[in-house]
Formats: structure tokens, C-alpha cells, sequence
RNA sequence: CGGGCCGUAGUGUAAUGGUAGCACGAGUCCUUUGGGAGGAUUUAGUCCGAGUUCGAAUCUCGGCGGCCCGACCA
């Protein structure tokens, strides 16, 4: 990709109005730009980096055997009535139409996807049955806070699962858990599995949190064993860890960024969502419903994988692999000689697949070039100039020191990346 | 939803109640080019409404909006 093509949403300053690191470093660095409070426009490069989680999400939840669907942001008032939902549920946007009826706009999709499963759930034989989508939410939250981390509208990914019996929806649970945490690994965060309360329809449910300063969540874990416990269900005892009696407690701030739940019939039986056994006795369906916050985690992402100058993406989701720079100087002829080297290297990977974002413009000074380049965050930097000659000049972003080497081995850098 | 702080060109900032200024950006021209280049020139603003006052960006009230703390967060 051309940079001269981008449009250039890229600020000199950070926005005052803005005080979480992620919020502040992503409108700043153009990758999104706020609406209003808790709504974001995703830019070119923001919505790179949001597709890039998403289908990273994508693939470890098709290896759970799931199937993707894609189900209405706009839902009928009857189904969340059916639940109880369109009274409890605090942060449920409603709508009215023209026709004087009332809408609800998805926060999540229980009530839509339980009434939906119903049309293909009959036997024993069409469970087990997991179904996914990953949408836009809508929650009519009392206070938007802290940049992505909790928006009005965001992106999630809801997996729904439905068994015949609870050691299915055991086991299909146990898998999800690790699918999950392969995820966050594949992210490059280091998530803790959290016991945490199952809400008002729920018992039993895990919160997977990952350590952050302003994260929203506090977590009593154990430094020595695997406890872990959202504050909000830990019970104080006398200072030593419940599992493993050690004195190895600690306490720290954290944001969720998936949840797991095992609904049983607390769905079902409203819809009297049921299967017939091998006896032909009618039964309930089990659930389990499991999330995790898209648009969240790349705020998440941008609040851990930072320094001074930027962002710091990790390698999978980084909007583009490689920023190639083509920094020129006074001379025209020589500055003619430069931009074709680039625009070679530029070819040659572009045509090995390999994502870039050229940096070709004229009208740039080499100083601001540099300093978007780290702004923005893209793992590689290759530059061309008067001063690499033949060469090319290779930095990772994370590191400070910078080499010459020949378009070889940067490709062979650029392949151990991955 | 309670509390606090705050709203000035696109962005970031200044202006005892007394001429709304500066920098960056953007447009044009020239010179520049390895860590946000320089000159010339143009462009663009006091969130909205009322009140006090000879005079309001500034004081008062109401509204709207933003951030933060808390409550809430199947």
C-alpha cells in the first residue's frame, strides 16, 4: 500500500480529550477517530488491525467445529420479553419504529439465538450444535469509558453451544477455555483465567483478564498456585490463598477481555427450546454462551505493546508487516535513484505476499517520516536513502539498533518473524 | 444515574471584564530533506441560549458535549 494513499488522519499532538493511553495513541496515530463518546470510527489502518484480530478469533473457534453465521443487530421486542430482558437488562437500547413498535438493539443474542437453533435442534442427533457470529453490539452503557474499552458499540465475538446433556457442555466448555487461551498467546497477552460470578442467570462463569493499569476490573490471584478470583466474588479469609494455603495473594488491576458461561436451560426453557432422546422423551437443551471483545482487545493490545515514540504491534495483527521508507535529500537525480530502489523493494515483497506500507511521499521530510513510522507501530522498518547506498536499512520496531544488510537476508528476517 | 474537572480555528494552546493572538495543519510559490525543516502569502475559532455590564472567551443561570471518580456492567 501506498502511503500518499492513506488518508492522513495522523496528528502532531494527542487529543485533550482523551486520558486512557489506548484512546489517546490510536486517534492520535489515525487508527480511529471518535463519534462520540464510546463510539469509534475505525480508520484504514485501525480496521487492518481489527480484521487481523478478528480472523486470528475466527480460525481458533472454527477448530471448535463451530459455524459461523451472521444474526440482525435489530431484534423484535417480544423476544426480550420472553427473558425478562427488556426490563432487566439495564443497558438495552431501544428503539421505536414507525410503525410504533419496539426494537432492541443487540447488546447479545441469547433471545435470538435460542429461537433461531430451534429451527434446525429437533433429536439427539442434531446436537451437539455451536454456532457463532462476530458483530457489532450495542449497550446503552451509564458511562463510556477509556477509549475501547468500553465503547456503546463495539465488535464481539458470541459463540453460542448447545448439548444434550452436561457432560457435553462440560467438555465443549473445557475446549472453548483453550481455545481461548490460545488466542490470547497468539495475541501475545498473557490473559488469566478468572472464577467470576455467572450473573443473575448464571452460576458458573470464567473471565479471561489480562493485567492493565486502568483496566476495570481488580483480581485476587495466587503467585504460587492457579487461583484466581474476580474481587467482586472473593471472600476474605485470613490472608492465605484458598487452594494451595500459602501466603502468596496478591491483588491487581485487570480488563476482561473474554467470558465463558454455562447458561444450562436459563435460555432454553423460556423459548422451551427441547430435544427428543433416544426414547423420544422430550428434554431440554444445555447452553453455554462464550465472548470475547474485539474492538476491546485492540485497545487492550495498544495499552500493553507501546513505548515513548508508539505503538508496538505484535507481528499477527500489526497493520502492515513492513514499512519500507524512502527518505530522500537534496540532490533530484539521486532522490530519482532512491525512489526506484525502494519502489523495487516495495515490488519484490508485495509480490512474496508480504503486507507494506511504502512510505513513497515527496513532500515529507525525512524526521516526520520517522517519527509516524514509529507512531504507527508496524513491527519492520526498512529504509532506503543516499545513506544506505546499496543497501537497505533494517530495524525491528522494538528494538533500538538498526543494520545494513542486503534484500536477502531481510527477507529471511522478514520470514522468521512470523 | 450521583460527584468532580473542562469546552477558544482541523489540531494544540494564549488573552486583569476592554482590538480574539500564537504554533502546527491545510492552499499557493520558492528553498529544503536521517528524527515532526525555513521564508512569503492565504485560510479558519470563543459549544448553544439567556442574563449582568457601556463592554463577556472571561462573571451568573440553563442547556448540550467531553474526560475522570463512583454506582452500574446477562
Amino acid at each position: 500500500m501506498y502511503q500518499s494513499r492513506l488518508p492522513n488522519f495522523i496528528k502532531k499532538e494527542f487529543p485533550k480529550d482523551e486520558e486512557s493511553y489506548n484512546a489517546k495513541i490510536l486517534v492520535r496515530a489515525g487508527f480511529v477517530d471518535k463519534l462520540m463518546a464510546g463510539v469509534y470510527t475505525y480508520l484504514p489502518l485501525g480496521l487492518r488491525v481489527l480484521e487481523k484480530i478478528t480472523n486470528l478469533v475466527r480460525e481458533e473457534i472454527n477448530a471448535l467445529g463451530a459455524q459461523e453465521i451472521r444474526m440482525p443487530a435489530l431484534s423484535p421486542k417480544e423476544n426480550w420479553q420472553r427473558t425478562g430482558r427488556w426490563e432487566s437488562f439495564d443497558a438495552l437500547f431501544k428503539l421505536i419504529g414507525r410503525d410504533k413498535k419496539e426494537y432492541a438493539l443487540g447488546p447479545t443474542h441469547e433471545e435470538i439465538v435460542v429461537p433461531l437453533s430451534q429451527k434446525a435442534i429437533f433429536s439427539y442427533k442434531d446436537l451437539p450444535l455451536a454456532l457463532y457470529q462476530i458483530q457489532t453490539k450495542f449497550r446503552d452503557e451509564a458511562r463510556a469509558k477509556a477509549g475501547l474499552l468500553r465503547g456503546k458499540e463495539f465488535l464481539m465475538k458470541d459463540l453460542y453451544s448447545f448439548h444434550a446433556d452436561q457432560k457435553d457442555l462440560d467438555s465443549f466448555y473445557e475446549k472453548v477455555s483453550f481455545a481461548y487461551k490460545r488466542i490470547f498467546q497468539r495475541l501475545g497477552l498473557k490473559a488469566l483465567k478468572v472464577e467470576a460470578s455467572g450473573g443473575t442467570f448464571s452460576k458458573y462463569s470464567h473471565e479471561f483478564q489480562v493485567f492493565l493499569e486502568n483496566g476495570e476490573d481488580e483480581i485476587v490471584y495466587c503467585s504460587h498456585c492457579s487461583f484466581a478470583q474476580n474481587k467482586e466474588i472473593f471472600e476474605e479469609n485470613k490472608g492465605y490463598c484458598p487452594l494451595c494455603r500459602s501466603f502468596s495473594l496478591k491483588i491487581g488491576r485487570a480488563s476482561e477481555v473474554g467470558n465463558i458461561f454455562k447458561l444450562g436451560t436459563n435460555y432454553s426453557h423460556p423459548f422451551s427450546l427441547k430435544y427428543k432422546d433416544k426414547e423420544g422423551k422430550e428434554n431440554l437443551v444445555l447452553m453455554g454462551c462464550y465472548g470475547i471483545g474485539i474492538s476491546r482487545l485492540m485497545g487492550v493490545l495498544a495499552e500493553v505493546f507501546h513505548d515513548q515514540d508508539g505503538l508496538i504491534w505484535p507481528a499477527n495483527v500489526a497493520p502492515f508487516k513492513v514499512h519500507l521508507l524512502a527518505l530522500f535529500g537534496s540532490n533530484k537525480k539521486e532522490n530519482r535513484k532512491i525512489l526506484e530502489r525502494a519502489r523495487q523493494i516495495y515490488k519484490k515483497l508485495t509480490a512474496l505476499k508480504i503486507e507494506v506500507l511504502f512510505d513513497e511521499r515527496l513532500d515529507k521530510s525525512a524526521g516526520e517520516k520517522l517519527v509516524e513510522s514509529d507512531l504507527i507501530g508496524i513491527p519492520l522498518r526498512l529504509v532506503v536513502s543516499q545513506k544506505t547506498k546499496d543497501k537497505i536499512e533494517f530495524k525491528e520496531r522494538k528494538k533500538k539498533k538498526a543494520q545494513l544488510l542486503g534484500l536477502s537476508s531481510i527477507l529471511s528476517k522478514i520470514n522468521s518473524l512470523k
